[in-house]
DNA sequence: GATGAATGAGCCTTCATTCAT
DNA sequence: AATGAATGAAGGCTCATTCAT
């Protein structure tokens, strides 16, 4: 008949990916301000999950930091489990480009696994609150979003599933387990690392070839068995 | 060393109605059960504290898995958060003992690094809910209970700053780092490592063992340097 | 008179995408559309109030039914309560032409009353949710907006008071008792009537000829006092 | 073991019924005020459900009325709508008792139903705001507590289902359609009856017998066909 | 040692409504 | 005629904690 669209639900679920046709001289503001209340609220939330955990963030704290009552929160996300998903979609985003930036042109093995473990590194402890959310704050009750949110770290991780089967390594070696002790300890860094004390200390991308260098070379006096 | 769960303190299956004849040989009972139940009271914080999380844990859970009411916790404890010190304070002993016990017996470096790499591993994933909840929950905020925490937690790491200070490294390797690096992919473990599947996949201490293996020897097939 | 439902007001059956292909013919669709919106909006509200409740419907549902947002609705109305008193003001209107064309035709009093009360209770179960509401949702704290349905609903039950006068009654019968009677009796049909059981069970019209043959005839088996 | 009794729960589901054989010497005062705030809290809900509507009623409403703060109502209650149902329950076994006290000492058919309608309506207008809630608010959504509740309805209607089948009919006359009639015109009193105007105006009791007189006696000043 | 009852603050969410565009 | 974004109040409910008994 004659129903114009049905909007329906406001800006939740907002698909809007890849056929996005944008001529430049339609850089119409309305469209700018459209996504940048969102964008401020997943900046807030990010923050807050990163520095005091998704359970200990209230809703109304991530209003107030971006100067709007909590309820108004609910028209540009349907809860608050959602803002954790889109802020784990973001972080999962950033990190992944980060990372794939890092290995574009190399080409040697072991060289990129150590420029794919400094970006993470980098983006985890420098850059980005959304990537270290990704990592600390996973649903603990199974649900959707716990599901998603696996799938989309899975996803990430398979970057490094690949960089290491390109490895030249001797037979016997666990993929698996070389994965696990890697990213393991990539991302533990989070729980010890202090930000901002530049000048002495090593930056991240340091600290994660150190990692790789205690990986790749032998560490034993003796001749390695 | 495995399933060392709950010594000492009566398992609590909360299915005891009806059969409590007193027999009055039983004399000491009521001092018997004087500490009980606070043993008891620890034991659901750690399983709860573990299984859920300190935030989404209520007191009143606790206090339902020990069959008193949420008030009578605070006889027993000053706060919740009192609770969680406690519950990190017998983890850590308990984490502790195991890897002395582990490593006691033998002299030689890689060995005991190895082996109490095994017994820290195993405490975490098969044996102790105490344990799994002191390198989980630690409080965001700063205040005693944090500084507390990250105390005991230093002093149970001191022994593997002393295990691998006793290595047979070649120069410039860093201890802090292989430190870091060890402890951070052991403790990961937590998010990947599945209880039960029993038989075809990899014990705890496997794993660890596989872990120091990927540090101790070379992998690279090259002559790593 | 079955099935009056939504008389010339499109069906809104919410599952017409993609086909408005605009014929130039079809020129004065905006002069139509004009008033449809009101009245797709007052079905809405109508369903949604018989169905759920007023309490329990809300503006958004409402304007989700006919595919605009919450805040489009008060360009139409200018609150929630008013969108109750158009309902019920269609309502009356729809069941008080209902009534009046049953007893059109008709003189013998007593077989007035029954086509009336037949009517009455057609429009109600089978036809229309208008009419429910009128019967089932009266704000329940006093203002302008109770005071105009109240009114609305005693010139609808007049036509009874009318119909109960002229009938050949025995001297001392209360007129104001038996028309509280029926009519309580008829709406109370909406707590235990079941639509749709088509077959076996009575219809809405045959109910009311039963309820008013009750009171007609001499039900006890005596003589009647 | 030794665990004492599991209270888990505090007040709800206060299941005694039956054997609370109570010695005249134990009326402890801690029974007495045990129930008391429930009691309060119970009449406070059916004071405001029933004038207010369960919808419009909230829990810090009836809170307020008490004198305790809105949170310490689910130490009572689970829920609001077990509330309701509480209210429900209560309002069933007074009319209950109401009518079954009435009919207790009469054996004439007309009579008894002509007392039990008069119970009803009595209790409904004049007594109770507990019974009229059982009329009026039942929970639209199918679920548990609406299952019950019309449960304890039907319990309740199958006085009057009895009281109908011992009557002396006629021949043909439908023992169901009299009982809706008749119950669907006491119930529907609450819509118009006005309390407190005494004197001129007829009790509730004297409108019950009305109705009955209305429907045993003819009321067709011909022969009643 | 524990209960019964409550507090007070806070939680996530929903709602009717407004208004510039 | 309708949208997009927000308001402000309120909603039901949970929680750590307290304290007289």
């Amino acid at each position: 008949m004659t129903r114009s669209v049905k909007p329906k639900v406001p800006a939740h679920s907002a698909g809007d990916e890849g056929n996005t046709f944008k001529l430049p001289e339609q850089v119409d503001k309305k469209a700018v301000r459209q996504g940048n209340r969102r964008h401020e609220l997943l900046d807030a939330a990010a923050r807050r999950f990163c520095r005091e955990g998704y359970d200990r963030t209230s809703v109304r704290d991530i209003a107030e930091d971006v100067g709007i009552l909590s309820g108004s929160i609910y028209y540009h996300f349907a809860s608050k489990e959602e803002l954790l998903v889109a802020v784990h979609e973001e972080g999962v985003k950033r990190i992944t480009g980060e990372v794939l930036r890092a290995i574009a042109a190399c080409a040697e093995p072991w060289e990129r696994l150590e420029r794919a473990c400094a970006a993470h590194m980098g983006t985890l402890l420098d850059g980005s609150d959304y990537a270290q959310v990704v990592i600390r704050e996973l649903p603990r009750e199974p649900g959707p979003a716990r599901t998603r949110l696996i799938l989309l770290r899975d996803q990430y991780e398979a970057i490094f599933t690949n960089l290491i089967k390109d490895l030249p390594l001797r037979k016997g070696v666990s993929l698996t387990y070389l994965r696990l002790l890697l990213l393991g300890a990539l991302n533990s860094s989070q729980g010890w690392y202090q930000k901002g004390n530049d000048g002495d200390a090593d930056k991240p991308a340091d600290i994660a070839k150190q990692f790789v260098g205690l990986l790749r070379n032998t560490i034993d006096k003796g001749d390695g068995r």
